[in-house]
DNA sequence: TATCTTGTTAATCG
DNA sequence: ACGATTAACAAGAT
């Protein structure tokens, strides 16, 4: 799933490669994926000058002359930049510029290539409940939101409105190094295990964001991310050992997701602290 | 071939 | 208002 540190990274190759590209031409496959009808979609866009992306969550936002371009990759695809005459076999949206380069689009389930008018960004629902990107929330932030908060940890990390950029794929590896199991209740949650999340929210990003994205999604020319497999704790990896404390990593259904959870580090229920670098004070506080 | 799995969002219910 | 649950969606794996 194409998550913050992925989508992060596209919006860092758009902005360098597509701004100042003006649109020629917009083919559409598959209408689904607009909020707006098709005619409209390609009318309001052709002759755009792109302006720049930047990124909020999972959304990717390009302004243009001509109002906004928000793109959502769903589950996961391509976002190819690729000469016009030799286009991907998959693609559902298709950006072709006056400079003979395309921008082909391909989710494979579930994306969304949709338009803003100039001034009407507030106005998109989906993009503009989000809470704040998961790698600028800061410690106080953090402690705020959990305020008051009942249900379990891993419901509020995938909730975009609370802390946006975080998806099913990322969320193990944050839960693993704050060493929190994922049905954990948010209001029994001591200083030091806020301390943990934000912690685990951190390292559990960066190091794939550095690399400019996971293994399984693709960047603008086609390359796959640098953050492989090996780079992942205990997330996917059901019956490998814990790399703490070589405990068997469980795979269990956690509402309608899956979790992977060294059973040993992340205790469903509070107790102190396990050896992991994030925690090294006791935790007996409420 | 048919069934299962997959993640996110919107909608619905308590 | 909030949390939990579920439907909807497409394609690959088995």
């Amino acid at each position: 799933m194409p998550e913050l540190p992925e989508i992060s990274s596209r919006a860092g190759e758009m902005q360098k490669e597509l701004t100042g590209k003006t649109i020629r031409k917009i083919e559409v496959l598959q209408p689904k994926c607009l909020n707006v009808s098709k005619r409209k979609f390609t009318t309001a866009l052709a002759g755009a000058k792109l302006l720049g992306t930047t990124y909020h969550g999972k959304w990717l936002f390009t302004d243009t002359t001509k109002g906004h371009l928000l793109i959502n990759m769903g589950m996961g695809g391509d976002l190819l930049l690729v000469d016009s005459k030799s286009m991907p076999e998959k693609w559902r949206i298709a950006f072709h510029f006056k400079d003979r380069t395309t921008l082909a689009v391909n989710f494979w389930w579930f994306g969304y290539t949709h338009y803003a008018a100039e001034g009407k960004l507030n106005k998109h629902t989906m993009s503009a409940k989000l809470g704040p990107n998961a790698i600028d929330v800061t410690r106080a932030e953090l402690r705020e939101m959990l305020q008051g908060r009942r249900g379990a940890v891993k419901s509020f990390l995938l909730n975009q409105e609370r802390i946006a950029g975080i998806g099913n794929a990322y969320v193990h590896d944050i839960l693993f190094l704050a060493g929190l199991h994922p049905q954990r209740i948010i209001d029994t949650f001591t200083d030091d295990e806020v301390e943990a999340l934000w912690n685990g929210i951190q390292k559990g990003l960066k190091p794939s964001l550095r690399k400019r994205g996971a293994f399984y999604e693709r960047d603008l020319y086609g390359k796959p991310g640098g953050f492989k497999m090996k780079d992942i704790l205990v997330g996917y990896r059901e019956g490998k050992s814990c790399p703490v404390c070589g405990e068997k990593v469980v795979k269990l259904k956690t509402g309608s997701t899956s979790s992977f959870i060294c059973p040993k580090c992340q205790p469903l229920k509070p107790r102190k602290r396990v050896g992991k670098k994030v925690a090294k004070k006791k935790s007996t506080r409420r």
